[in-house]
DNA sequence: ATGAAAGCGCTAACAA
DNA sequence: TTGTTAGCGCTTTCAT
């Protein structure tokens, strides 16, 4: 025969109270005398009971755990950025559902369904690019809904970033000051507006403060991946430019050996500023100068803005952008 | 005023049929004249009716969401593992709930708890260690369990694994034939019985196959991370080692760079295999020998063992052991 | 093929 | 401080 569940009614029969009683324990309610909350939590220990979270989710409508939509997880990027979340979820009492996206229009929209159907009290999006279509589905459903690393050109729902502009522009003008005047820009997909519009302007700033002339032969758009790194050796070299500011640090660190594995000495002959300070600019040689981008932090104050959403605290801004660094290592000069 | 939600009930209400036979529909139970069929589903479709999870879970107890228990998401090694097990729940039409542990004993008892009490339908632990307690909680509740990349001495829950043992040995043999007289075993803590029980035995049969003596001087304890790999190139150069085997991937690189900053030359001074065919063995320069874990495998594979038991179907064996390869590349001669 | 009705295990008024 | 009692939205017998 099965094991039977204790339920609360069960621990109200033994600890002769009502189930009211017991639930006020159990959810740490003042209104309880001494002597009764002991002898609950005495049943409570002698049952083993557990409270049943589903049934507590139907009767109080909140599920205590908020749904996490990532591209990818095995991308060390978005990696760090769940961390933050997790752990941030995990101090405020969430559990966190965890759907990989791929960053498929389509995935994104199936998921989203899936964990709202769950009746997540939140959701957390990374992807590259935010259709239309599902920012219809964010702003139909009053479940709150916080971006990181990811933004609303119209700022409808929380996000957390840093300035991107800022950040290109200012690696673009020390890869100037190094005296070069042919700088590729390696990005990734151009529809995602981090790239197309907020790096590609800084991009562009810089070329401009610079005195430098902005030309379209030294844009490469690329996939986020060390081949697609290693196979852009070629063209950026038949370009002519002696420097780079790359956007993702597996990319970066395909080209950075695509170009040594070709005689190209870096940072003498050609000077790489990449992205994300993750791991692989440390273990890189020569190590890569990078712009630093708080990944832990954009994946915990972007949950952190979730909890005050969910908790219908006012919030000041929604978008919220942290800080970046340029970190000089031995890629640049 | 709030929106109102819709339920099964205004459903049944609009299309004039009763609850159970909207159950009927949303569930694709066949037992419905298409016309009747045709009709609910015009209903929903206009009033956007959206199925509440947590009723049906509370109703059916089922969830469709299982567990996932991982050291660190961050970690490449677990992520590839944890997008294994999403593929393929997704593919069952499970979503999972990840929780970070660290490793820590504690937390790993705490999340562990909290995901039963959402009633998850079963459970995917990746842990170095299963301490006592925590297979006690196992083996106490019905909800099944696989552990994916870690090893219970005694077979209780389900797991997939590789055959660390033979992959070790095999790498030391190799290591042995190159001439190697003095070869690290450069590994993670020995309480996980993956490092202290199987590959150290491999790591001994492998040198007494080659008439190689054991000697504790060789074996170097570590955390898995880069740096402690770096921090390492002083004593394993002290011990007189000329070749390493090495569980894990970044603390390979890590010695590898440890080893060439200081002018020694790999593979020509010092050979090095490594164990997880990590990106970060196509990144370093020379390239990584390594073993060749199939991560997301394990992960998929233990996912789909999982929907079996939570589907109470029979199972031949619930130990799975993967195949692995050693794949030379530059570390090596 | 369809419906009625009893739960699933808990929370949250409201009363007392 | 404690208890009574409706639900929460759905599934699932059991009838019909």
């Amino acid at each position: 025969m099965e094991k039977q569940t204790i339920t609360i009614y069960d621990v109200a029969r033994e600890a002769a109270v009502s189930m009211a009683t017991v639930s006020r324990v159990v959810n740490g309610n003042p209104n309880v005398k001494p002597a009764t909350r002991k002898k609950v939590l005495e049943v409570i220990d002698r049952l083993d009971y557990r409270p049943n979270a589903v049934a507590r989710g139907l009767a109080s409508k909140k599920t205590t755990t908020v749904g996490v939509i990532i591209p990818d997880v095995s991308n060390a990027f978005f990696a760090s950025l769940a961390r933050g979340i997790d752990d941030v979820a995990t101090m405020y009492k969430y559990n966190i559902i965890l759907a990989n996206s791929d960053g498929d229009d389509q995935k994104e929209i199936n998921v989203l369904n899936t964990l709202l159907a769950k009746q997540v009290d939140g959701v957390i999006f990374m992807g590259h690019h935010l259709t239309e279509e599902i920012r219809g589905e964010f702003s139909r459903s009053k479940t709150p809904v916080v971006l990181a690393g990811s933004i609303d050109p119209d700022n409808q729902v929380g996000s957390v970033n840093i300035d991107y502009k800022a950040a290109t522009k200012e690696a673009v003008i020390k890869l100037a000051e190094n005296g070069h005047q042919n700088i590729a820009f390696v990005t990734g997909p151009l529809v995602d507006p981090i790239n197309g519009v907020y790096r590609l302007e800084g991009y562009k700033e810089g070329l401009k403060e610079k005195g430098l002339a902005y030309n379209e032969g030294f844009i490469f758009e690329s996939e986020y991946t060390y081949k697609a790194g290693l196979a852009l050796y070629e063209r950026i070299k038949n370009s002519g430019a002696t420097a780079a500011f790359v956007v993702d640090d597996e990319l970066a660190v395909g080209l950075l050996n695509g170009l040594q594995d070709n005689g190209v000495k870096v940072p003498d002959d050609f000077e790489i500023i990449t992205s994300n300070s993750s791991l692989f600019t440390e273990i890189a040689r020569p190590r890569l100068t990078s712009v630093s981008q708080p990944l832990y932090d954009i994946g915990a104050v972007a949950m952190r803005l979730l909890t005050k959403l969910m908790n219908k605290e006012e919030i000041e801004d929604k978008t919220v952008v942290l800080p970046y660094r340029l970190t000089e290592k031995g890629s640049t000069k």
